[in-house]
Formats: structure tokens, C-alpha cells, sequence
RNA sequence: GUGGAUGUAGCUCAGUGGUAGAGCCCCGGAUUGUGGUUCCGGAUGUCGAGGGUUCAAAUCCCUUCAUCCACCCCA
């Protein structure tokens, strides 16, 4: 016998139940930022390493340790373990922001090379929308009132809050790091290790550590908002206010920092409690910097990005599963003699209307027949024997309603059924 | 990457050294052309994988893989 295969860790099979909440979150996205006039686009699964490493950060954990890379001849390729970044190197190469201000959005899969636990997974499904050449808030808080509609055809606008913070212009960021910096120094010592190893690398990671001691050193730390010059305090303001115009309820968290480096003035993540130790389903803002970056030429930039398989996930505990898709019709033939006859019907009515027909197949008695009829879901059962096949008839019988079985002719069949609601 | 728990039938799980089990599911019959309820009967296992100890291992030991939880990180 030969050695069984099996899944490579943290990659999923998904079907049913499972894939249905995954598709509906899709579904939506897809529907609702293309209401919104944004255009899809489709990226590579894989980048050169440097793309990622530039893009968005070297000292971010999820390119120092976990991205899949590999050499590939003369150059290190990874596998994208976010979209942002290639999207912009898309633009850039075709030089869509010549003139123009495009709005994308992007779904797909993203690789990390973490230890999967409930709602992480190493392969795991992002929709992603970034609009180029826009510098006002109007642009961030329309990209938050779009998760918002998506949310609340999701049903899930009462389970998931959002969390907002300006990291300011790039000479008030970089005001705000020094001071940050020259205060954290002073208490080395006592901050965590991971914190200790931050100070150099990226000291803004530091505010959103999880550490106690770290959080209470924290608590006195220079704020950015002490360091905003008038340009992006006047962001922040007008981002804020629109938010409430939109009736969009936000809190700020003057720690929220983001986990990439790529991010300037409005940053935002949507959170929720329902998901273990996964709080996050999406989070985003802008990146007025990435474009010229890349090099590219300067554009400034917003967007944003949902976990999939967290948002469906949360659909699932909160007991609002989509079901797997049934068929509408289940075609039965008594016996094999019937068969050819119990296709020909099965073909009109697909011809006929837009119903799902699944006609039954393999032996069986028509015991056996008629429970795979009830067992597939479907609402109604179409029974063909020899009497039906002879006449030009079928036995029309609904499965879960209370409702008597008829006999019709195969030529009233469609009308029949249109009708059968 | 670190720590902890778990892995036995399709599913949920019991079984702690001596013949692998239950419930649900599935199949057949009661009901020769009618499912979903009921009654009767039946089938189903690399006990996650590999190695070791033992007369004997699902059970003890080692290794490994996977899943779950927490940390870390993020979506």
C-alpha cells in the first residue's frame, strides 16, 4: 500500500457548509466594492522577496519570518503574504496613476508562514481596495463606509468595532520616533525582550505591545498626537468628522499602530471579541509614501484589507452559517429502464428555467431512490416510472411541504414547477 | 518560533496491559411504484504514523505528523 497523503500544515480543503460562509463574504465584498465603482484586479501569487521587503518593511515579522521564500535561479521569490504591496508594484508598471486615480480591489490568497491556530491559517483569503491619487480623508472614510455596508449585509455591524489613530506626515512621524525613542531608552531594561529588540528596528511596534510592564511604561510615552503638524492634524480632524457625518462609530486608540511599515496619517482596524484570541477581521489606511517607495512616482495611496476565513468564521459562531447550496429538483427514476427518459426531462426543465436539477443515479430500490431524493435537499422530487416514461408524464411530488403529489405532461412540467412556490 | 492539551468507525466519544465498543449516520427488511417518524436486523476500524518494552500494547516509553488552546504575530 502505498504511504497516504495528507495536508501540508495550515492549508484547508474548504466544501459546504464551511465554503458557503466564505463564498457569501466574497459574494458581498465583490457586489458592494463594485457598487462603489472600484475595479477588480487580479495579482501573482508570487513577488520577488524585495518587493515585499521594501514594500513593506524589513523589520516586520511577517517578512523577516514568515514568508515562504525560495531561490528561484538568480532571485529570491516569495509568496505574497499580503496584497498591498504588489498592487501598488501593478500600478507602477503600468503606470495607472498617469492621469488617472484608480480604485482597485483584489481578493486572494495570502501565505504566512505561522503557527496555525482558530482563524489563522498559513494559506488564508484577504479582499483587498486601495485607491491611488487621492490625499483626503474623503477617500479613507469612504473606504470605511464600504467595509460598514459590507458589514451590515453581513449581519455583523453589532459584533465588530473599529479603531482608528493618525501616525501623522513622515516629519511628524519622525519627530514623534525620536522622542519616542529617547523616552523608551530610559527604561530599556524593564521592557520585554521583543520590545527591547524594537527600540532599534521599529519603535512604533512597541506601543501596541501586549506586555504589562511594557503598557505601563507606555501609559507616559510622547504621544503622536503631541508631534501632528497643522497638515495632519487637519487630516485627522476631517477624517474624524466625517466618520460621524457617515454615521460611522470609531474609537481612537492613540496606540494603534499597524503591524506594516507602509502606513501615514489615517490608520484603522476592525476588531472583534468573538474570535478567540484573533481579534482582528481587517484593518487598513494610507500610504502616502509606498508609491515612490516602490519606485514608482510619488502617489498618495488608501486602502484596506479583511481576513476572509475570519469573517466567515465569525458568521459561523455567531450561528449565522450559510448553507451549502441544495439542489432545487431531484429527478428519481424508478428503475434503470426509465433513465434515458428521466434525462430528456431533467434537460427540459434546466432549458426552462433557472432551476438546479440533480438526477439520481446508480442502482438502488426505490426505497433507497427516493431517500437520496430527500437526502440531497432538494424541494422537490420529479418520479418517473413506467407508467410516467409511457405517457409522456411526470410524477411531481414536494418534499417539504405538506402538499398532495400531481401527475402532469412533460410539456406543463415547467409551468408547473414556476408555479410551485 | 515557544508552552499546554488532544488524536479510537463517516460524526461525537467511551475504553489505562488480556477477544476494539456505544450513540448518531449508513445499508437491508416490515412497506413488490414513494423520502423524512416507528419497529426489527446488519455492515463498518492502518486505535494519526514509525519504532521500542512485554508472553500480550488503543493502553507503557521514544520519535514524528496533525489538530485545538494560549503566547507571539496578524487577516
Amino acid at each position: 500500500m502505498s504511504e497516504r497523503s495528507s495536508l501540508v500544515r495550515g492549508m484547508r480543503d474548504l466544501y459546504e457548509d464551511e465554503l458557503a460562509n466564505i463564498r457569501l463574504v466574497e459574494t458581498v465584498f465583490s457586489e458592494t466594492l463594485e457598487s462603489y465603482g472600484y475595479a477588480l484586479i487580479r495579482l501573482p501569487i508570487m513577488e520577488r522577496t524585495a518587493l515585499f521587503s521594501r514594500g513593506i518593511g524589513e523589520a516586520t515579522d511577517a517578512v523577516s519570518k514568515e514568508m515562504f521564500t525560495f531561490d528561484d535561479e538568480t532571485e529570491s521569490l516569495s509568496l505574497r503574504p499580503e496584497g498591498t504591496a504588489s498592487c501598488v508594484r501593478a500600478v507602477i508598471d503600468a503606470n495607472m496613476y498617469r492621469g488617472h486615480q484608480p480604485k482597485l480591489w483584489y481578493i486572494g490568497s495570502m501565505f504566512r508562514h505561522e503557527r496555525p491556530q482558530l482563524g489563522r491559517y498559513r494559506e488564508f483569503y484577504q479582499v483587498g481596495a486601495e485607491a491611488f491619487g487621492f490625499s483626503g480623508p474623503d477617500v479613507d472614510t469612504e473606504l470605511i463606509r464600504i467595509v460598514q455596508d459590507v458589514w451590515e449585509s453581513l449581519e455583523l455591524a453589532e459584533e465588530i468595532t473599529l479603531e482608528i489613530n493618525t501616525l501623522g506626515n513622515t516629519p511628524s512621524r519622525k519627530q514623534h520616533r525620536d522622542a519616542l525613542v529617547e523616552y523608551l531608552a530610559q527604561y530599556k531594561a524593564q521592557l520585554d525582550e521583543d520590545s527591547q529588540r524594537r527600540l532599534e528596528q521599529n519603535p512604533l511596534r512597541i506601543l501596541d505591545s501586549k506586555n504589562e510592564q511594557t503598557q505601563k511604561i507606555i501609559e507616559q510615552a510622547p504621544s503622536i498626537s503631541d508631534y501632528l503638524d497643522a497638515e495632519s492634524r487637519r487630516h485627522f480632524d476631517e477624517f474624524q468628522e466625517r466618520l460621524v457625518r457617515l454615521g460611522i462609530r470609531a474609537t481612537v486608540n492613540p496606540n494603534l499602530v499597524r503591524g506594516l511599515d507602509y502606513y501615514t496619517h489615517s490608520v484603522f482596524e476592525w476588531n472583534t471579541d468573538k474570535l478567540g484570541a484573533q481579534k482582528q477581521v481587517g484593518g487598513g489606511g494610507r500610504y502616502d509614501g509606498l508609491c515612490e517607495l516602490l519606485g514608482g512616482a510619488p502617489c498618495p495611496a488608501a486602502g484596506f484589507a479583511i481576513g476572509v476565513d475570519r469573517v466567515a468564521l465569525l458568521r459561523n459562531e455567531l450561528g449565522l452559517a450559510s448553507q451549502a447550496s441544495s439542489p432545487d429538483v431531484y429527478v428519481v427514476a424508478l428503475s434503470d429502464d426509465e433513465e434515458d427518459y428521466a434525462l430528456q426531462v431533467a434537460a427540459k426543465v434546466r432549458a426552462a428555467s433557472s432551476l438546479s436539477v440533480r438526477v439520481h443515479q446508480g442502482a438502488g430500490k426505490v426505497k433507497a431512490r427516493m431517500r437520496a431524493a430527500d437526502r440531497s435537499g432538494a424541494t422537490i422530487a420529479l418520479i418517473i416510472g413506467a407508467q410516467e416514461a409511457a405517457s409522456n408524464q411526470v410524477s411531481l411530488k414536494w418534499l417539504r411541504i405538506n402538499r398532495e403529489q400531481v401527475t402532469v405532461p412533460v410539456a406543463e412540467l415547467p409551468s408547473t414547477l414556476l408555479n410551485s412556490n
